[in-house]
DNA sequence: GTCCAGGGTTCGT
DNA sequence: ACGAACCATGGA
């Protein structure tokens, strides 16, 4: 469990403010459809997204980045597009898995109508999609008010001294949702932002002291 | 050559 | 429930 702290709500709004500021909005996620959303979100795992560009370009110019012409891929072929995200033969054997989740569910129209714990749930069964992604497909291809927690998260939260770093994913996940109420945006406009802007620190300062000195976070 | 990424998921104990 | 094993490209 995180550390019970009653001013947690406001130490988290003044590291989103500190972020925001200093990096601005960062416009996540950058795709043109909810199915690009949810295919960068596998290819990602574990993976720069550098890397993953090229693999989602490679799907774009051949056309195969819709639900029928990926769920009739022969995973074999699939893998050879996206070989420069790496783990190609596994990712390419997820995203077949997703795909044809997707599509026994009716498609994505269907799937919107769903609650958020009902979808996450179904996300969670599929194979290859762990809380992380199944988060981030919710939050970013779905528009649902739910806090992505990553290794960065952890990392800069228990280096500020908010939790430990080493606690359950969901106990994080749920302790963070229950801590950010914004009062003039979405929540689900704030979750986007804040883990979109941890990524954004941790690629600017140190990757393994996300509060090393010059750093937005750093106390005066 | 080594390290690590938009640092995850699955599998075995 | 926790740790180990696994999967593999490309840029710094």
């Amino acid at each position: 469990m995180p550390k019970i702290q009653s001013s947690a709500a406001g130490e988290l709004f003044f590291i989103y403010n500190r972020l925001y500021q200093a990096f601005g909005p960062q416009g996540w996620w950058p795709a043109e459809t909810a199915l690009e959303v949810i295919v960068g979100a596998v290819l990602t795992q574990n993976t720069a997204w550098f890397n993953v560009e090229k693999a989602i370009n490679n799907l774009k110019k051949a056309r195969l980045l819709n639900l029928e012409r990926l769920s009739a891929i022969e995973p074999k072929t699939l893998a050879q597009f996206i070989r420069p995200a790496g783990y190609f033969n596994i990712k390419a054997r997820r995203l077949m898995e997703v795909m044809k989740w997707l599509k026994n569910a009716g498609g994505l129209k269907k799937l919107r109508r769903l609650t958020t714990p009902s979808l996450r749930k179904q996300l969670l069964c599929c194979y290859g999609i762990g809380p992380e992604t199944a988060d981030s497909i919710l939050l970013y291809a779905f528009n649902r008010p739910v806090f992505v927690v990553d290794a960065y998260t952890r990392r800069i939260l228990s280096r500020y001294g908010l939790i430990t770093g080493s606690e359950p994913y969901d106990d994080l996940r749920i302790w963070l949702e229950k801590n950010m109420f914004p009062t003039t945006c979405s929540r689900t406009r704030v979750f986007n932002e804040f883990h979109a802007l941890f990524v954004r620190l941790a690629k600017a300062y140190c990757r393994t002291k996300p509060l090393c000195p010059g750093c937005p976070l750093e106390s005066d």
